[in-house]
DNA sequence: TTTT
DNA sequence: TTTT
């Protein structure tokens, strides 16, 4: 019911890949490099990136598969959902970005047109 | 310079408190869950409830640990930050959600009014 | 496809009435006072309050109608149409506010609880 | 003190321009296309697109005026203000669309860069 | 480590 | 007054 939402304009740092299929439900994973840029106290100027995986569904998945390539420069929309795991009998608790819209900004991969 | 911004509405799980303070800036951690209603096909709804561990810095952070106690409901609004850090030989990769602005929709800490 | 998102914590002005009903589809107008407190260059303090009339629609109208009065604080989350229309031969634009979900916050209508 | 926020993503309609300078604050405006896709109960798919003005003070009105043109993809925030006025002696009343943000995912302009 |  |  809470509102739940992530807004991102990155780089792609490797091609998009199906991850898996489950059923008709295809998944892909895509590592985004989102850069910042900003001015310190002592008017210094900062650069970094921070790099980020997030998985996409569906439809939304085949396409990045089809049309996203190492380098493309996308917005992407969508929903942070918490996560826990175990390793070694220890408790693990990490955040996942999962898309629910990505607009193609701009297109590297070969034979893609930006439509 | 990319677009780097998450929005939350949800309810703190403990008090907010000031976790260190560096020179003069504080640093505060607020746990928020954050519900998420959903009907799958078969028209079934389902519950569950996201949990954030989010930073929040400066005047932000003692407005916080003064008037946001388990329960406060508030809006959210910041920046994803990637990290990766070292532990038994071996790198690990997360995210951490730093606040940039946070609206009181309904502060429960007793004392303090909706102001 | 693009995102259109408009947020409000506010009050209402007036009771929330359903306006009308078309099929089984309720229409309810909520008109909601915003309060905005900010500080000039001067360093004094102004406060204002903006008002808005947002549409609501469905099961939402229904249970705004029945328990959303006159000060009932809200949490609004919606999405922002633009309109145009005719009045004396003359062209007028407008921006409509269609909200998508509601958070009572503190629902002063008599035999309303907060649930 | 409440909660006002808007979100846009979507394209220009025309070149931003200044539209007055008051002091040494300049004011540009700002048409925006925010393009929505639906299907309905019948699983027919509907396009249509909403337009707003949007105002933009200051600094990112300067970058505004040379950075975008029609066409251009850009994220927006802001703030929305009521208004009122009076034509021919009847009072209306409308909204205002304040940008707080702004961030260029795509500029159009000849001669600029998406830096 | 879990809130409404 | 309409963009991709």
């Amino acid at each position: 019911m809470g509102l739940n939402k992530f807004l991102f304009t990155g780089n792609l740092t490797r091609d998009a890949e199906i991850a898996s299929t489950t059923g008709d439900r295809a998944r892909a994973l895509i590592r985004l490099a989102v850069n910042d840029v900003w001015t310190d106290e002592q008017g210094q100027r900062h650069e970094r990136a921070n790099f980020f995986n997030i998985t996409v569904w569906g439809s939304d998945a085949e396409n990045a598969a089809k049309y996203l390539g190492k380098g493309s420069l996308i917005f992407v929309e969508g929903r942070l959902a918490s996560t826990e795991w175990e390793k070694d009998g220890e408790k693990r608790y990490g955040t996942d970005l999962v898309a629910t819209q990505i607009q193609y900004v701009d297109t590297k991969k070969p034979g893609s047109d930006n439509a």
